[in-house]
DNA sequence: TGCTCCACAATATGATCAAATTTTTTGATG
DNA sequence: CATCAAAAAATTTGATCATATTGTGGAGCA
């Protein structure tokens, strides 16, 4: 009698949860282009679900900030204007460098060498020009640095601001390449293990400010 | 020809949005109060709505951090802690005195003249008293600052602090008195009246630190 | 070009099922 | 016989779906 079971989860996550963390990885990683419509029943065909969930989902997407509703009851990912790239970019900079801080007073050693894997695979990902790897584990060490933080309010907002540039970041690779990208990964990571956190804090302000420079610079000639 | 008014709206705007407004405003100036739960079937009957739209109103306010979703489906209103709250203090003197730099930029006499206004109901409610309208008084004083930026992102971040600290002014008010309270409205205004757009980002920056060190002592003494 | 009408997608309702909490019942122990 | 605890029933609440309703964009026609 219990074995209708649920198709797509471990019977213990509510289908709207489901939905939601399947589109935001859509939207996160580009999958679906900024500019692009989203639609309900578009939605409940791709991920079969009921209507209600995918309603749910696309809420809270719209909340935010991740997908855009369009005046006539259209909803599409939001394509980034330079305005909003320097919005951003101040965002981001005023709130990371502040969660590292944190983050740097309560890592242990074992935390440190956790985020180091995470940063080789990192290598390996651009080194072989795998775009998709090279955003989902660029996202993957950004997040498992902000869980270090223990500031629950400030990761809300810098993960709100990589649901509005993520998008994008699949263009910026498209055109400049894996190659081409730089990162302050290593300098965080040596000062994080030296226990200076204001350090750490000043490197990742430069790898964010690094990071959007190239988004602003892409954005800046397709606009 | 459309006379089937829907008590509610006025046919216009979808009753998820309407049921979400109502919500917001409930959460926002603590008429819910911090640690209340919020059930889906006692809004419905509350707000009298169908429960879809309560439904996705939920998730909304989940997703802006303004209702917290404890594991058992259930939802409430968060209580702060006082960490809570020195990251808030952080991420509003991070990010409010830029809006305010970029209004001043944009503001035209006239929009001076407005926010004049609106501060001086507020003092209005605060001689008299009236907790609740110094409450709305004073959001619409910082949400008429917020539109004149032109920074949809930075003012949705904005808003969403508002969201998490909104349903404690009340009890801060209750404890220290409408008549203790402070801002630097006016040292604002004039700085933006005279053009001074950093002069009237620090001012902000000094209003945001003062009315936050209120909530963080009182905050301080509850927990 | 501007109008009417049609089809489709989104909105909203209420029913149904499942899970969780609360209340009641019952049994064991001092 | 009273008290407490564990189990079971009942009620409350959440999740999901099928379906009805409404509104928007576009096709067809003047």
């Amino acid at each position: 009698m219990k074995d209708h079971v649920n198709l797509t989860n471990e019977s213990k996550v509510p289908a709207h949860e489901m939905v939601y963390r399947k589109l935001r990885d859509l939207v996160l990683f580009g999958e679906i282009a900024p500019g692009q419509a989203v639609t309900i029943q578009g939605l409940t065909d791709q991920l079969d679900a009921g209507m209600t969930p995918v309603r749910e989902a696309i809420r809270r997407l719209i909340a935010e900030g991740a997908l855009d509703f369009m005046g006539n009851r259209r909803v599409c990912v939001p394509n980034l204007s330079v305005q909003n790239v320097n919005e951003l970019i101040f965002a981001r900079q005023a709130i990371e460098p502040q969660i590292i801080l944190l983050a740097t007073q309560h890592a242990t050693p074992e935390d440190i060498d956790h985020l180091c894997r995470i940063d080789t695979e990192l290598d390996q990902a651009i080194k072989i020009g795998d775009v998709t790897a090279y955003l989902r584990g660029n996202y993957r060490f950004h997040k498992a640095l902000y869980a270090l933080s223990k500031a629950p309010i400030l990761v809300s907002i810098a993960d709100g601001l990589w649901l509005r540039f993520g998008p994008s970041l699949r263009v910026v690779c498209g055109r400049i390449g894996t190659l081409n990208l730089t990162d302050q990964h290593k300098e965080t990571l040596s000062a994080m293990r030296a226990g200076d956190a204001e350090k750490a804090a000043r490197a990742i302000r430069e790898d964010v400010i690094q990071g959007m420079e190239q988004v602003r610079h892409v954005m800046t000639q397709t606009a």
